[in-house]
DNA sequence: TATGAAATACCTATTTGTGGGTATTTTGAT
DNA sequence: ATCAAAATACCCACAAATAGGTATTTCATA
């Protein structure tokens, strides 16, 4: 009989993933849905963790991160509903053993669940490709750039975004153009949604 | 005993959801996962449809509105993961009786079906205020500054967009600064956060 | 029918952004 | 100690956007 928790602030989502855990698996299954009073378990009690990408107050990522600072030791399954490389990338880092998207189907959450169980990683299969591919050629652009970035997106004018780095608006400017280059994006709508959608929130 | 519909693509949260539904309401509820296919039912044997807003290939409201358009009568329990206005307003255009968001908690779940099922209106109590403020103050940008707007966020400069949609760039300007006006929105980055969230896909 | 919104188009001056470069200093890793 | 990437800064010329107007035609609705 296995111990599980689901931190997910989608009571309905987690729910369900509750049933069907249970069902195919012989195991008792916590669901909380604030990840601030997840904090009051100790993970180590679970046999595995399910962790939500996406929740106010918190982000998973920054939930796990402080489990495993303060000492908890037990098994991760981010479960997410975009397919963010970045994010990817940051969770694997981190070193969750698996990484599974809201809209796999059924089979794939028991396959995962049995995978992170047995100690193999695992990542769902609708993401494997694009991320391999993505990995390949990926040129991640700097903390300084990402800042750029992210003032960009924020409607500020490069004059502006000196004046807030207290750097020339000339150096705003290039580092606007080596982002382009590096995200192989030429126009300033292509940075404001790859900005919107890998960057904020 | 009713009979309700669940269309939702991912696997995992209509389940979820049926599970539930099933639990608190005496009922028999069927899942399909991927609109076309629903489309070979006729949604008139059905007490109740729950319909999700995002899927791939068919939208949830043209899918609504192709069966209304064919005869098919039941009620329609929207469920969404935005809470855009503007997909709200046209929401309510089309008719449907219900408007959920995937993070509501069971017990709206359930209220929310049990007042569709006794034909009053149910809209997700985490919209109301939002959607009736936004109401209140909200100036609809016109179909063809829509159809602008659209263009910017896709990184168009205003000459192309001239040639795009057989008019003088001059209009599309024109066009551009009447959006922001209407909007509130002086940036160009806003704008595009603007369409990217309400507008596109 | 009159009023207003929508859609069209233009003018001018000013500000921003772009694409092509080059160049220096810091810094982290081998 | 060296090498590459990061971060800084500048030049030039051209393209584009912006803010501020004004003005016409069409069309629905009050």
């Amino acid at each position: 009989m296995f111990k599980f928790l689901i931190i997910d602030d989608h009571e309905l989502f987690s729910n369900g993933l509750k049933q069907i855990i249970e069902k195919y698996i012989p195991s008792k299954v916590t669901t909380i849905h604030d990840p601030l009073l997840s904090l009051a378990y100790n993970f180590s009690d679970f046999d595995l963790v399910f962790v939500d990408m996406d929740m106010p107050n918190m982000k998973g990522l920054e939930l796990i991160e402080k489990v495993i600072e303060r000492g908890d030791i037990s098994k991760y399954l981010i479960i997410s509903m975009h397919n963010k490389p970045s994010l990817i990338r940051k969770a694997q880092k981190l070193g969750v053993q698996g990484y599974m998207l809201k809209d796999d189907n059924v089979e794939d959450i028991i396959n995962a669940t049995n995978a992170v169980l047995h100690d193999k990683l695992y990542m769902s299969p609708k993401i494997n490709h694009n991320t391999i591919d993505i990995n390949k050629t990926f040129t991640p652009i700097s903390p300084r750039e990402e800042q750029v970035l992210k003032y960009i997106a924020m409607g500020k004018t490069m004059k502006e975004i000196g004046e807030l780095l207290n750097i020339s608006p000339d150096t705003a400017i290039t580092h606007g153009k080596k982002i382009k280059q590096k995200l192989k994006i030429d126009s300033k709508a292509g940075l404001i949604k790859y900005a919107v959608e890998n960057l904020l929130t």
